[in-house]
RNA sequence: GCGGAUGUGGCGAAAUUGGCAGACGCACCAGACUUAGGAUCUGGCGCCUUACGGUGUGUGGGUUCAAGUCCCUCCAUCCGCACCA
């Protein structure tokens, strides 16, 4: 391209897709459609770095390619505007989080529009905007008034469970429940109840529930937080300290989806590593859950095992401190210490506990239980935090000889260790393992079998004897949906006699009152409760109703909300009556390719996964898993310039404490620099933009940090001090040059590393980032960002961009017919492009366009039959270049509506084929055959020629091998 | 500890099914043109060797006529989960 004009040309051409709407797609067509989707961004206040647009490029080259080879195709951009960044900028400044949202959301849509993404933006929403959280709200209280039947799998109106307890009571039901010791009753007893006491009942079998639960709760947010949001015990947001806390709060039973959660991932398209992330999520365990009585009356226990088979290796038992039956099973003489350890536990945080994981601890409770297989020995009972209240039946049966953790429990505590397996060397009276397999020995009537036969025999008895039951159990927890903040969905719930109800219909959405601050109130209530008239009056909306003012719902959703069923929406986002038309949902169907992060893997896509579920068991949909294929783009790192900080405490004449900053160079050896109490070592990031080939620009940097403006800059050669260079005396040649050290970590404004687009699209033009990001690497693989190389993608697009014009940069396209050469250059690429792209291998079919460029030059090819199908070839990539040069070549269509070119195979065939001789493995010669010839005549001219035959010096081998993909390999 | 991935020149990386390793780009070297340039073009470029040749895909072994690719061992790096009974 001549110079610079590139920008002008880019502007122009986005301008007019968004005029005439280019990209704009019908839900009508008889195009077979295609939907690709990225996951939307939150539009955070530092805009796009050019790690965002890696995947949005990847998913417009398949939606450009799509749209070519005749598909309607599905591409929409939006952004997940609920969060906390925002809200919290609001505390601090009193913005409101809607005008900070807006101002990003602005930002971020100018940043992909100067990329040049063929988003239909007609298309877009934001997560907060009414009109669309209403139908958030929609499908939470749909959760509400659905509960989940285990017997058909799927999620029934609740009030076909009303109408079975009042024929049947629970009979024949087999309900997902919050709690499982549900009791059954007849149904008399439930038409007996009071419609308050029936409500309070169904309340544990809604699949959107409010309940009493153990949450992690984030003082530093002010908030709790979902499991997924919480990161090595602190806040996945802010890296704040969680602790456990016990709150009422809704959840969404996803317990109740796990099993399917499960098994639809065997179908999917996605990484192995993210299903696994997803299957170690739910975490299924087989095992038995068995009663073990005690010699307390009336208290037995209940325990959870994978490995029941080891029940006669039970020397004692364990449950966790928060345990209920705590109380019960402490003996008078051990009070004091099982309060004490349990308060102890209790007052630590979850972070501590994680950090002393390695700590055993414990208490001995005083009372004693009895195996039920084997009645020699009393079993003692004790509490310890290694056993989770959450997991399980919050109790284990401690098998010394058979788990490490048990077993390091045991030795600490002298407890006995009974082996029950044979078949390892490992000595049992000095470490501990975990055997698998093996014999059972010791263990009655299971002696003899081996670990997989022990444990169905296990499971038989115990529940034939009748104490205990096969059970599977999952890790997998109900998902907390209630958060104490501000900027999120309201949830769409008022309260009467201290009982939930839904708002109706007609009242929503429910809009998100003014507050006039974004924090809790005094009392601890969330933000919401700031809101005075935040009360829902029957009035204004049931005719003939009270007048009575019932208090709102004052939490609000989880961000996690509004992504989880987004991509429904686009399908149909304008849609006033319903979150999106059947037609509509029929017609788009799965997404064909979703895009995006793999933090994500066991937060939304689990949850989008559930919704859409849920969806489908309402019937609103005819499919049940939303991603059909997922794609992880590699993350772009940036390059941090660190310098080191020698910071000095000192005591100034007037005994005032002052600081002295030194800098060191990155070619000093840091750690010989002395080292003492009032001397410590800082990492300092220098901007990036303030370095250039690892020097540090310092008048730019003191500038930029005026607090150092009487630093001394130590460098290699001496000092430099107020701009001033003292060399060293003594050296020869002293070095003025300070240098920083290059660390590769994650872009980020703190670290000031972050690249922005803006400015590479200004010095480079949109259609070299897009293909020099596509260039990079391939697309899965996090990358540091670096700009070596760019210039080669910039060089290939003018190269290209000179197939089309003459010296004198006159516009030059020759009708004549192209040769057969030519041919096979354009065929190869485009047989070479379209696979590459189905198998998203976007970098290779970079390195074929430069090829094809490359050798169409060196043949001095400018005909029309030849540059034309490959400036569409090239349009995915390039949208802009290829759309100036596709006017040039006298169309007045947008390139969108141009068709794909098909490969012909006649052209990339060569009529000959080279084939290397292999005698043994070790080339010797190269053999040319015609196309066509067979594997016996290949044989006998191998053999017949002069050269193989110098090598072979008149031995016959004795094998020959003939490869379909051209090698013959001669064995002697 | 468990699970998932990755390891190829100075660098980013190619190599669809086991079939001439290092395509393509960067950097570097040499040359051409030149109004001497951050333009363009041509050639070279894994390592050892003047060359012939040898050697080479993290380590060690195996299968095969043939291994970057398949199997086993170990090492390193990254990511996820982590007292889950």
């Amino acid at each position: 391209m001549s110079d610079h004009s590139f920008r002008e040309i880019e502007k122009k051409i986005q301008q007019r897709w968004l005029k005439e709407q280019t990209f704009r797609v019908d839900n009508h067509s008889d195009k077979p459609k295609y939907y690709v989707l990225d996951m939307f961004p939150y539009p955070s206040g530092a805009g796009l770095h050019v790690g965002h647009p890696l995947g949005y490029i990847a998913s417009d080259i398949v939606a450009r390619f799509k749209r070519l080879k005749g598909f309607n195709v599905l591409h929409p951009m939006g952004f997940d505007a609920f969060g906390l960044p925002a809200e919290q900028y609001a505390i601090q400044t009193g913005q409101h989080p809607a005008v900070t949202t807006e101002d990003n959301t602005a930002r971020y849509r100018e940043q992909m529009q100067a990329l040049g993404f063929s988003f239909d933006w007609s298309r877009e929403f934001k997560t907060s905007q009414p009109d669309y959280y209403r139908w958030t709200q929609w499908i939470f209280q749909r959760f509400f008034e659905y509960w989940y039947d285990k017997a058909l799998d799927k999620a029934r109106p609740i009030s076909e469970l009303v109408s079975a307890f009042e024929q049947n009571g629970t009979a024949g039901l087999n309900p997902a429940v919050f709690d499982e010791n549900v009791i059954e009753f007849k149904a008399d007893f439930w038409n007996s109840l009071s419609e308050s006491e029936k409500q309070r009942r169904l309340m544990y079998y809604r699949l959107a529930f409010l309940a009493h639960v153990t949450v992690n709760w984030c003082p530093g947010l002010g908030t709790v937080l979902a499991n997924d949001e919480v990161k090595d015990g602190v806040s996945e947001r802010g890296g704040f300290p969680v602790e456990r806390k016990q709150m009422n709060q809704w959840c969404l039973r996803i317990t109740a989806y796990a099993d399917r959660l499960l098994e639809g991932l065997d179908a999917l398209d996605w990484s192995d590593a993210v299903k696994e992330m997803q299957r170690n999520w739910i975490g299924k365990s087989r095992g038995a859950s068995i009663i073990f009585l005690t010699e307390v009356n009336n208290v037995a226990i209940e325990v959870f095992t994978t490995r029941p088979d080891t029940i006669y290796g039970v020397t004692f038992i364990c449950i966790a401190p928060e345990h209920r039956l705590v109380q019960y099973l402490t003996t008078e003489d051990h009070l004091e210490e099982v309060t004490s350890y349990v308060e102890s536990v209790k007052n630590r945080s979850e972070r501590d506990r994680m950090s002393e994981v390695k700590r055993i601890s414990g208490a001995f409770t005083g009372s004693w239980a009895i195996n039920p297989l084997d009645d020699k020995h009393r079993i003692p009972i004790w509490v310890a935090d290694y056993v989770l209240a959450g997991y399980g039946t919050g109790a284990v049966m401690a098998v010394p000889s058979s788990d490490i953790r048990d077993y390091a429990f045991a030795k600490h505590f002298g407890m006995r260790i009974t082996t029950v397996l044979e078949g390892s060397n490992t000595d049992i009276s000095v470490e501990g393992f975990d055997p698998k397999a093996g014999t059972m020995i010791n263990s009655g009537d299971l002696n003899g079998l081996t670990v997989p036969k022990a444990i169905d025999a296990a499971i038989t008895i115990i529940e034939t004897e009748g104490f205990g039951k096969g059970r599977i159990i999952y890790r997998l927890r109900d998902a907390l949906f209630s958060r104490q903040r501000y900027w999120g969905e309201p949830i769409p719930i008022y309260y009467k006699d201290n009982l939930p109800h839904l708002l109706p219909d007609s009242e929503l959405p429910l809009i998100l009152p003014e507050i006039d601050a974004y924090k809790p109130t005094e009392t601890g209530e969330p933000p919401l409760a700031r809101a005075l008239d935040w009360f829902y009056n029957t009035e204004t909306a049931v005719a003939g109703g009270t007048t009575d003012n019932f208090p709102l719902e004052t939490n609000t959703m989880p961000g996690w909300a509004g992504s989880s069923w987004y991509f429904l929406r686009y399908m149909d986002p304008a849609n006033a009556d319903a979150p999106f038309s059947a037609e509509a949902a029929k017609y788009w169907n799965q997404v064909d390719l979703y895009l995006g992060g793999s933090e994500h893997a066991t937060g939304h896509l689990l949850y989008a996964r559930f919704w859409t579920m849920f969806l489908y068991d309402m019937g609103l949909l005819n499919f049940s898993e939303p991603f059909k294929r997922l794609v992880n783009q590699g993350m772009i790192q940036g390059v941090s310039e660190k310098t080191t900080l020698r910071l000095r405490k000192m005591v100034n004449i007037d005994n005032l404490e002052v600081n002295k900053f030194q800098f060191l160079s990155a070619d000093l050896p840091a750690s010989e620099f002395e080292h003492s109490d009032n001397v410590t070592l800082i990492d300092v990031s220098a901007d990036i933009t303030m370095v250039k080939d690892g020097e540090l620009d310092l008048e730019a940097f003191v500038a930029w940090r005026p607090e150092y403006a009487d630093a001394v800059f130590i460098t290699a050669g001496g000092f430099i001090k107020n701009g001033v260079f003292s060399p060293d005396p003594g050296k020869e040649n002293p070095s003025s040059k300070f240098l920083t050290r290059q660390e590769v970590e994650k872009m980020s404004k703190s670290k000031y590393n972050v690249v922005n687009p803006d400015d590479v699209i200004a010095d480079y033009s949109a259609d070299t980032l897009r293909v020099y990001e596509m260039f990079l690497g391939p697309l899965e693989q996090s990358k540091p960002w670096s700009t070596h190389g760019i210039e080669g993608t910039w060089k290939f697009l003018r190269k290209y961009r000179r197939l089309f014009f003459d010296d004198k940069d006159n516009f030059k396209v020759s009708e004549a017919e192209p040769t057969a050469d030519e041919l096979r250059v354009l065929h190869k690429a485009i047989r070479k492009v379209e696979d590459d792209i189905e198998r998203l291998s976007l970098n290779t079919a970079v390195s074929t366009f430069m090829i094809c460029v490359n050798e169409l030059q060196s043949l001095r090819c400018n005909k029309r039959a030849v540059l034309e199908p490959l400036t569409i070839l090239l349009s995915p990539y390039a949208p802009h270049l290829t759309e100036e040069i596709w006017a040039l070549l006298g169309y007045s269509d947008s390139i969108a509506f141009a068709q794909w070119p098909v490969w012909n195979e006649e052209f990339v065939k060569d009529n000959t084929f080279e084939c290397p001789v292999s005698i043994n493995g070790k080339v010797r010669v190269k053999l040319t055959f015609p196309l066509n010839t067979t594997a016996a005549q290949i044989e006998t001219e191998t053999l017949a020629n002069d050269a193989v035959q110098k090598f072979l010096e008149g031995r016959t081998p004795k094998k020959i091998v003939v490869v379909p993909n051209r090698i013959i390999n001669l064995v002697m």
